[in-house]
DNA sequence: CTGAATCCGCGGGGATACTG
DNA sequence: CAGTATCCCCGCGGATTCAG
C-alpha cells in the first residue's frame, strides 16, 4: 500500500504536492524523497558497513573490528538506520553473552552491487588522483603554500 | 612518480608500514587514502554534481540550477575538489560577462558509471524503502510516538 | 557482548556582503 | 556572472559512562 506523503515539502507552503508520482524521483529535486536514499549512502559508514556484509551474517564486534576507526555509536547507528531501510536483518540471540547478527536483506544485496563498483573506482583510480592531487597543488602554489 | 607515504597510520606506532602497496588499497584500512576518495564521493553533493555533467559542459550557473537546494559556496567547493581530482575540467572564458565551463575529464567519465547506478538504485528502490520505513516505525512506536 | 545515554568539540555548510 | 571572505549555527560523530 504504502502511502507517500511529502513530509518535509510542506513548510515549502506554496507548492501543494500531496504525493509523489514515479516520474518525481529525480534525486536533484530539492524535497524529493530518493534524495535521502543517496544522503543515506553518502554518509560516511554505510558503504563500508554493508561492503562488509557480503560475506552472509556477522556479529556486532565483528564488524566493528573489519571497519577500522568507526566508534561504536557510530555503528549502532548505522546498523540502524540500513535496518530501518530494510537493508538489513537483526537477530538477536537470547544467550547468556548476548549475541546479534546483522545480515544483508534481499534489498539490501542489490545495493551492493553498485557500492562494491563505487569500491572498486576508488581502488582502481586512486593511483590518478594522487597524481592529480600533486600536480594540483603544484600548480597553485602560488599562495600558502606554508 | 607519486611516493605514497603512509600519513595518518604512523600514530598506530607498532606497525611500520612506510608506504602502501596496491594490496593495501582496501578502503576497510582506517589510513587508507582509497578511503579520503569514498569519503569525497561519500559528501553530500559529489555525487549531484558529477551527474549533471554528464550532457557535456556545463556554466557554474547552470550546474547551480539543476542541482537543486546547493548554495554556491558549496557549489564551488565541491567543483574545487573534483578539479583536483582530476575528474572535472574548469575552463575560463575572458569575456566580459565572466564565463566557466565545467566538464568532466576521462576519469571523470570513469566515475560516472558507478555513480548513476547509485542514482538509479535509490529511484528503483525507494518505493521498498518506503515500505521498509513505515514498518519500522509502527513496530517500534513502543516509544516516542509523538 | 551489545547496546543506550550523555557530554562536547569541531567542522560542514548556510546566509550575507563584497570583488573582478 | 563567478567567485572569495566572513560570520555563525547546528549536528555529526568521538569519548566516555552506564545498563541488560
Amino acid at each position: 500500500m504504502v502511502t507517500i506523503t511529502a513530509a518535509g515539502a510542506s513548510e515549502l507552503g506554496t507548492r501543494a504536492k500531496p504525493a509523489f508520482s514515479l516520474d518525481d524521483l529525480n534525486p536533484y529535486a530539492d524535497g524529493c524523497p530518493s534524495r535521502r536514499l543517496l544522503d543515506r549512502i553518502g554518509d560516511k559508514w554505510t558503504v563500508l558497513v554493508v561492503g562488509t556484509l557480503d560475506d552472509g551474517p556477522r556479529r556486532f564486534s565483528d564488524i566493528r573490528r573489519s571497519v577500522a576507526g568507526i566508534s561504536q555509536k557510530m555503528l549502532t547507528q548505522t546498523l540502524r538506520g540500513l535496518e530501518r531501510d530494510g537493508l538489513v536483518n537483526r537477530t538477536v540471540y537470547a544467550e547468556v553473552p548476548p549475541r546479534v547478527e546483522y545480515e544483508l536483506t534481499v534489498a539490501g544485496t542489490t545495493l551492493l552491487a553498485p557500492l562494491k563498483a563505487l569500491e572498486r573506482w576508488s581502488i582502481e583510480h586512486f593511483g590518478d588522483v594522487s597524481a592529480s592531487w600533486e600536480l594540483y597543488d603544484d600548480t597553485h602554489a602560488d599562495s600558502a603554500e606554508s
